[in-house]
DNA sequence: GTAATCACTTTAAACGTTTAAAGCAAATTT
DNA sequence: AAATTTGCTTTAAACGTTTAAAGTGATTAC
């Protein structure tokens, strides 16, 4: 069956394109379009199945009411989560997302925001990756209208949406501090990524602010590229009896997972052994036999937001302002009293 | 900054933008473009930082390098793992993927169809939801290449990649058997879906071919509205001790999260008290105590063939067929010997 | 010395829309 | 009766590309 055009009900009801196109679009009142043909443009349109071809309609209009969304991993339980929300929020809108995942690579990253901008989005809204300054500082050259959400560069300065970190790695410790614990560990990754230091400054804040010394010892840098054996080696050594942490705070879900695994392995119980406090969820939490507390990122909100903001953006009322969200708390039973 | 346009190029050095566009698109020789201006138009290209306009390019020649994707929830384990895989086959085979999440909602699947043929992609991938039929056959009256994955409606003459999920239960349920196992329980959803039916038909079968009557008491309905509910009263009722099934076999991952959930619960332990195995994995079985023997849908293979099927369809090489994949399995340690 | 070929380059239409501007009868005002 | 207004419709250019076809000046062939 051949595509039908605008043409095409045109020439069916006899009329020029003009007022086809003034009628569909919902202008017939304001165009003085006859009663007559308004109907019968309606009917054909109805009956020959008509699907206005948007390419088109972009390249005219020079506007594609899509936003292009890149995420770190599409696996993470935060990428889904905020994929949807971004999603809904834009459907709202009237808008549609195309989505890319970087995969934590800078340099899919920077391909995946030119594929886009090359499509021609409206807008991007990104979670950017470690070392990818440059796709970011090159996107405000070109003028492109984007937000950053979940991370963001303090260097730059950028539209984002991001959690505060900070806050909530000092106020999850403070609670840890509260229910009485003393050595307190924390999980990070070795990165220079702004979200994770924030995390770490928050922990280490709490700390002195409650008359604690930080200590290195309790704060195990995990790399990347070997989190797995990192995770094992560091859980071994803060539940070993020379160090004996009474607590052990995961800078991620990713984290907690494999560490809560080792625990597993090692047989220690918590919160009996050891007390636990995770930054995200993870869905494995579901089947861990205590519900572990932890800080909880306002997906919904978050994605609200960017899609606000964003859309802000490309209507030119440019606010360009970083926004620091709450994080949530949920209190399982992971923390002894 | 204003976009830089191929005009602006040809101005740039001097020439028509037909020469532009030729050099640009590698025909420089084929075009026998002179050696002066090919490098001209390639370093004005650069200086100016051209980016050629997807739009209109795909508006001539009527092709968008575009796959639109609709998975039935973005957070389920299997639509994340699914849209990665075809995302990495299409990206090698230099297409873009465009995701729509329909939340198991027919309406909102619909709808999202349609919004991607109305943006042109060249073809779509679906995993279609219950009481989706209209809209595939409309796609097919419209003659839209697309495929389906996971699910498909056997009546309906589609290209589809799937799941043997008749074999996969088959082979898990002998597999319970060969350990010993008895009264074996299913636990499955009340549906209309092909996917699922067959998974109950594997295990009435794999049962009838080992002697064993199927009992209705052992295969207790989910209806998806209060999953939640009516599995933790399929769980109580069958490790009751009138009832007292020796192995439950979950027919999706989400029904074996909450039934592990109310398992734990009640106190239960896997295997020595029941054993357990999966439909699908679900990241939360991580860090369940025991790991969970499942099978295991080949995703990466699944996402290949699929973008490479819809290829085929759109080239016109037209060769209509369901593809059934074998299941992988995993043994872990969750059903007794 | 005219014709044909070669090595390039330009012209212009097309893809499917949108939309300002112009067109045209009939009705109304001068 | 001429001019204006009204009510409606068409024309045609534009968005940024691609690409068949035509154009052009120099070289080669007969």
């Amino acid at each position: 069956m051949k595509k039908v055009v605008l043409k095409d009900i045109a020439n069916h009801v006899g009329v020029s394109t003009a007022l086809v196109s003034y009628v569909l679009n919902g202008q017939a009142v304001e165009k003085q379009v006859s009663k007559e043909n308004a109907a019968r443009i309606m009917a054909a349109a109805e009956e020959l199945n008509y699907r206005p071809n948007q390419i088109a309609k972009s390249l005219k209009t020079q506007k594609t009411h899509t936003i292009g969304l890149v995420v770190a991993d599409i696996n993470y339980r935060f990428s889904s989560g905020i994929t949807r929300a971004i999603e809904a929020e834009a459907k709202r809108k009237n808008f549609t997302v195309i989505l890319g995942s970087s995969n934590e690579n800078a340099g899919k990253f920077d391909e995946l925001v030119n594929v886009l901008v090359n499509r021609q989005v409206d807008g991007l809204i990104l979670v950017p990756v470690e070392n990818s300054e440059k796709t970011i500082v090159n996107l405000q050259r070109q003028e492109v209208p984007f937000v950053l959400v979940d991370r963001n560069f303090p260097e730059l300065r950028t539209n984002s949406i991001i959690l505060d970190n900070y806050k909530a790695a000092y106020d999850s410790t403070s609670y840890l501090i509260e229910q009485g614990h003393k050595k307190i560990a924390f999980m990070n990754y070795d990165s220079t990524m702004a979200n994770l230091i924030d995390r770490t400054r928050g922990y280490r804040q709490a700390l002195e602010d409650n008359g604690i010394t930080p200590s290195e010892k309790l704060m195990p840098l995990i790399r990347p590229l070997s989190y797995k054996s990192d995770i094992q080696k560091g859980i071994t050594h803060l539940t070993s009896s020379k160090v004996a942490c009474d607590a052990i705070f995961f800078a991620t879900d990713r984290i907690a997972i494999y560490g809560l695994q080792h625990l597993n392995t090692l047989n220690l119980k918590v919160p009996e052994d050891v007390s636990v406090f995770s930054f995200d969820e993870s869905e494995a939490f579901e089947l861990f036999y205590c519900p572990v507390s932890h800080a909880r990122q306002p997906l919904e909100k978050m994605g609200r937001l960017a899609v606000n903001a964003l859309l802000e953006l490309v209507n030119k009322n440019k606010i360009t302002n970083q926004v620091y969200l709450e994080s949530d708390f949920v209190i399982g039973r992971s923390c002894r009293e």
